[in-house]
DNA sequence: GCGCTTAGTAAAGGAGGTCTACTAACTAAC
DNA sequence: GTTAGTTAGTAGACCTCCTTTACTAAGCGC
């Protein structure tokens, strides 16, 4: 008896983590991705020796020392001289990437009042910080306001700049196409299109929420794979990490935890509905929320908004099995009991194997998580390092 | 002013779908994926010419004549002949996959009473099916009754067999080792590797939900990414696919949506707490729940589970930007009013951003999801197919 | 028949990585 | 202080893989 599991015609895409072919790989993808590998070592080992970036990668030594030269011939990475220590055998040269060979610009867009840009160098340090007032400016107006931003920090940059990240809210699909960002009034903008032509650099236009888990992951704590970010500002947003690369969604919308109902006939919110997460978690309702009542009150107050961000992110945590729950935003509201709650109903909700070695901590990077994030879009978008 | 952002050594994992390196690439593995990718395409696009391959896989006609000239004398592929149909110049040749070339062993081991197995085709259609009584066996004696009846299965192949699949509950890593699955009393078990000892063939073994999902990717009606499949059965599991890929989770653990708290104070749960999600969703808990009922309060009855449903849904639809919820099992008590309120309650819960595109309906493939998902895992591990 | 189009193959070439063998430079031990 | 052993880095030959170019095969349309 021949029994059919049925069967359809449709084609997939993939990667090639588990062999799920794509696209076509060619030699020199294969050549891209190990000089990729290198630097991604040399990122964040710091100084390695040839030998050592050989046994690391497994890469032969000869292959080794021939991406080095091409990597140290456009300037990228340096020699820094004989290793320090004895051992025995010839002694190894150091070489590192030359994180001030070039300068990152990155744009944080989050504030709907004023944008905030930095330079900052490959390592992620701050090197310079300005700010731009929006005046209420939306659409195209805002572009040229971004436009003229950028220009003025990639002239305050000491290097030449590798790139331009932005981060920005609303739905952004992975050719930095702004989908729809309702209160930049931006709809369906190919704005890291207009901007590289424009600037005549390589731009990266992603979320903002996003990219604040990709900061974290590569500049903060974070220790590996399964990490949830909540950023918790004048709205809530999220960004999740999984086997090393970014959830973006079917629609680009992954993330989108802030308008997720948690009380039933709850508040008012912007987006239309009512009881969203974002109507008790965000800044504005916390503080609201505590204003005035007495520290004991306010703790129960912070307990119970703690609670229902638990009752949320039980279903998350349970079916993605993540390691790690970070909250961004005012320290003072959330790393307390809002967080000691949000983790205690985690654990409630969920089995013990889900929930024995999550942590929800406090994320490590400050205001300029997003910025950071930014950067590290470039830097993987250029690089192939994160 | 120099603002440091932080920056720390850890070294992480990753792929090469956002350029993330995590290992070496050689010009082999670009073989090795560019034949996987011939292999995907002529099994879902069914037979094609080589041009026509050429033309998908943007490879040269060249390469995948060489490519189809390796297939073809491996016996995986063959030639079938002139295309009919008349257009002008040289008649393609189609060449199809040899499905009659191998068969795949499945086994299912969901149910704790009777395991079940299958010898598929290389399309996943079922030729030969078995069961064996499980009679209490558990642990060791539990492996020894699963090799006696994969042998079995392998000798009711009448073609050469690929390898073997099995999808059983528990923890399970990416290397077929059963972490822990306490009603088989297997901990720390290498299963696959046992088995592929044992039987001479390449052994495939992942969570029985998991590759639910993964069946419903490959041969269901799945429309592309963005998929979680719910398994109501005995008890409650899930799956999840996002960018072709299934999420294994931190600790392997990725799923587990069936011990999510959903009643705050509800019946105790075999998981030791109470008010799971299982312990109203699982099929024995709906059976109990209508249970006598007339028609309309069986209505309702499903329909406040829906509700349940739709809730500890929301906040995962929402933070994935999910495509499409399945849901699978018995379709008398799924497919009506829960299924139509879980829809509804996650359309309330989430922003019509996430659930505008949302579907949720029944899973297409039958009782044999976990075995078809068992020869994916076949197909997918040995020939890049999926 | 002749021109045009499409399918498939052959031969040469370039890119990428490995293997083997070499030199350089140090430590350890007699 | 010389010799042996170890480690770092490089040179050259070789293999694999894909591409480019050029060719043959085989049909259609006039």
């Amino acid at each position: 008896m021949t029994t059919a599991v049925t069967r359809n015609g449709t084609t997939r895409k993939g990667l090639s983590a588990g062999l799920r072919p794509t696209s076509k790989v060619l030699p020199e993808h294969a050549r891209a991705h190990n000089r990729a590998l290198v630097l991604q070592h040399l990122f964040h080992a710091g100084p390695t020796s040839r030998a050592d970036l050989a046994r690391a990668t497994s890469l032969t030594r000869v292959t080794i020392s021939d991406l080095v030269a091409v990597l140290i011939a456009e300037g990228l990475v340096e020699e820094l001289g004989i290793r320090p220590g004895q051992r025995v055998g010839k002694p190894a040269i150091l070489v590192g990437m030359r994180t001030s060979a070039y300068q990152i610009v990155s744009v944080d867009l989050t504030d709907a009042a004023v944008m905030r840009g930095a330079v900052l160098s490959l390592t992620g340090d701050l090197v310079v910080r300005e700010s731009l007032a929006i005046d209420g400016r939306t659409g195209t107006e805002l572009v040229d306001l971004l436009t003229r931003f950028a220009r003025r920090l990639i002239a305050a940059a000491t290097q030449p700049v590798l790139g331009v990240g932005i981060g920005s809210p609303g739905v952004i699909d992975a050719a930095g196409r702004v989908i729809e960002a309702p209160n930049r009034r931006w709809f369906d903008l190919g704005l890291a299109e207009e901007l590289s032509e424009s600037l005549a650099l390589p731009v990266h236009v992603a979320n903002d929420a996003n990219i604040a888990a990709l900061g974290e992951f590569t500049f903060g704590g974070a220790s590996g794979d399964g990490l949830l970010v909540l950023t918790v500002g004048e709205g809530v947003g999220a960004g999740i990490m999984l086997d090393g690369a970014r959830v973006r969604g079917h629609s680009d919308a992954a993330g989108e935890l802030g308008h997720v109902t948690v009380v039933d006939g709850g508040e008012p919110c912007a987006c239309g509905r009512s009881g969203c997460l974002e109507t008790i978690l965000s800044e504005p309702a916390l503080r609201r929320a505590v204003d005035g009542l007495d520290p004991d009150a306010t703790d129960a107050a912070l307990a119970s908004v703690g609670r229902l961000l638990g009752v949320a992110l039980a279903p998350v945590v349970s079916a993605l099995n993540l390691a790690e729950v970070l909250l961004s935003g005012p320290a003072d509201l959330l790393d307390g009991p809002l967080r000691e709650q949000a983790l205690e109903t985690v654990r409630q909700r969920t089995m013990p194997a889900i929930s024995a070695e999550l942590e929800l901590r406090m994320a490590s990077l400050d205001e300029d998580v997003v910025l950071a994030g930014a950067a590290v879009l470039v830097l993987s978008g250029q690089l192939g390092v994160s």
